[in-house]
DNA sequence: TCATTAGTTGAGACAATATCTCATTAAAGG
DNA sequence: CCTTTAATGAGATATTGTCTCAACTAATGA
């Protein structure tokens, strides 16, 4: 499971997330290959949310947009949104009862999140087992899953005698 | 994991869920316990939650409210789902870009969703071993699981071909 | 280079969802 | 009853997401 598309193998061999540019040709081949332009607003939408750091959610990404000056609205950021997840340049942290989280994926792998129910920490883990027993769960229901969300809501460590 | 909390059990006790009453006077105790009022409206709201079949959201459940009659505003559904939650007579069932969805707690255990992205469809599962396995995580990571929400999404049998 | 075509855009209207305010009501416990 | 205080309803307001549409622009081919 996980992350899934072919088209996400291909953006994180063309993206250096070290600080480096993404290579545009290459980029724009492929959104043409799905009949997409590499345009202002979408590149800058991409280079924010590639900048930004934990989750965000759409706003925090809009907001990014204008402090960096760019002229993107927020209806390209919502439209863009679906975009970005399946090139596999962002994927799905949480959803909250307001919105959406999202956070950009880098070299670290697909992993879900535990959550402090107290101080709104998030703790990040990945079980191989777990996904495993997905793709069984997903079988045996003769379903093809594509990707998935599990938050596990409770109390850190910290929190956990408040 | 699952429901979690005590009074969640308790709740479970009380309430006879194939269409008997609830019986008031422990409902009222319980609530009490919690410096909270067993009001009209809030007596409303229980039954309807309880009446409700299959998913639903906020809106739909006040909507419900609307047709018996009741006076309970918008607000007082939205201010007494955290309460519904934490009694343990509604339980999130997923969220959407929306808005959550709840489902009423019946006899039947925790289960986790699969929902397609094509035509909305969600079947429901449960997994003892991965209910197990959860467990597990949250010691590792030193965390009190309370709660979880697992959706996994993909395409149903119908829709995979389409 | 220029013209055509069609995907994309920004702005703001609009819709849907959730929270807040506040005067009023009504439980609960003397 | 009377007091205290949680809870309420109505509507204002805030937040979030979608839609429309004229203007724009990337891609393509002449």
């Amino acid at each position: 499971m996980g992350h899934g598309l072919i088209l996400t193998i291909n953006w994180r061999q063309l993206n250096v997330y070290g600080g480096f540019a993404v290579k545009q040709d290459s980029l724009k081949s492929i959104l043409a290959g799905k009949g997409l332009r590499l345009t202002r607003a979408r590149q800058d939408i991409i280079t924010a949310a590639q900048a930004m750091k934990g989750h965000f959610d759409p706003q925090n990404l809009y907001d990014s947009l204008k402090e960096k000056g760019s002229k993107a609205s927020r209806a390209s950021v919502y439209r863009s949104i679906p975009v970005l997840l399946e090139a596999g340049i962002i994927s799905e942290a949480e959803r909250t009862d307001r919105c959406t989280h999202y956070e950009k994926v880098t070299e670290n792998r697909h992993h879900d999140h535990l959550t402090c129910l107290r101080c709104g920490t998030t703790i990040e883990f990945y079980s191989p087992t777990l996904e495993m027993l997905q793709d069984e769960i997903c079988q045996r229901e003769n379903f093809k899953g594509i990707r998935h969300n599990l938050d596990i809501l409770g109390y850190c460590r910290e929190c956990v005698d408040k």
